[in-house]
DNA sequence: GCAATTAGTAGACGAGGTCTAATAATGGAA
DNA sequence: TTCCATTATTAGACCTCGTCTACTAATTGC
């Protein structure tokens, strides 16, 4: 019984990309792929390296709306490279994640002991 | 300082929804309405009660993929209602989101704890 | 008699994540 | 020296899934 395709096997957390990047870069300032590699390394990606594209996407958008501040850094050796920084919005918005993602946490605590005893209180199942 | 459209708010906890139907249903036969009401009281729903028609569709498609079954009830006083139990397929997708979700949680707990270092460690702000 | 609740369906929409593919520079290996 | 991997970024199509609006139809309560 293989479940390659659901969802049950977590491919990835979505929707936490914005709080990891706002974390990312309230700390220090750096560029898109950068961020790309420090999100691999996060569980939230779940050791697979996010796609580049959605990524650059999303920091444009947090970009759009404020949150970021993106700046060209034009080397005279090497490619362009946008730099990202956090602004006072963005720190504020990364502020209400953290109530959120508290809150989030709780909720799937709760969910799993409720799945739990769903299962079967002493029952240690496996799934293939 | 508003946010009232971002994802910060976490106006859902989004994707949760197939094992909290699981869940639900692995220990009681239910009708739809009835998952309705009893995933409105749990935290991942935030209170609110989610979108009718989005649980409907989702349970039809768990139906569909083999997870749930499903079956009209068809009384002489009222209106139809179609019953849904947990197959033993979606016993072992429930098993395996036991474990996703552990990890979702873990991976929240990194990423709160990173965001709570970034936006500086004696900081109790309060967002709008 | 009318509104609210129960029970379910359909269609359009939108956010956000994935996949493919492209550009362009650099550095190392065959 | 040619070719491939890596760095760095962008564009477009597509898919999942959650939301919104709107509808049918029976029941219950004021």
């Amino acid at each position: 019984m293989e479940f390659l395709d659901c969802p049950c096997t977590g491919k990835s957390l979505t929707r936490l990309v914005r709080p990891a990047v706002l974390t990312l870069l309230a700390g220090e300032t750096l560029h898109g792929y950068e961020v790309l590699r420090r999100l691999a390394a996060m569980r939230i990606c779940g050791g697979r390296r996010p796609d580049a594209a959605g990524v650059y996407r999303t920091l444009r958008d947090m970009e759009f709306e404020g949150l970021l501040a993106g700046a060209w850094d034009l080397p005279e050796q090497g490619p362009a490279k946008r730099r990202f920084s956090v602004t006072p919005r963005g720190l504020a918005c990364l502020a209400r994640w953290n109530a959120t993602l508290a809150e989030y946490q709780a909720a799937i605590g709760q969910l799993l002991e409720a799945a739990g005893a769903a299962l079967g209180p002493a029952t240690d199942r496996e799934a293939s």
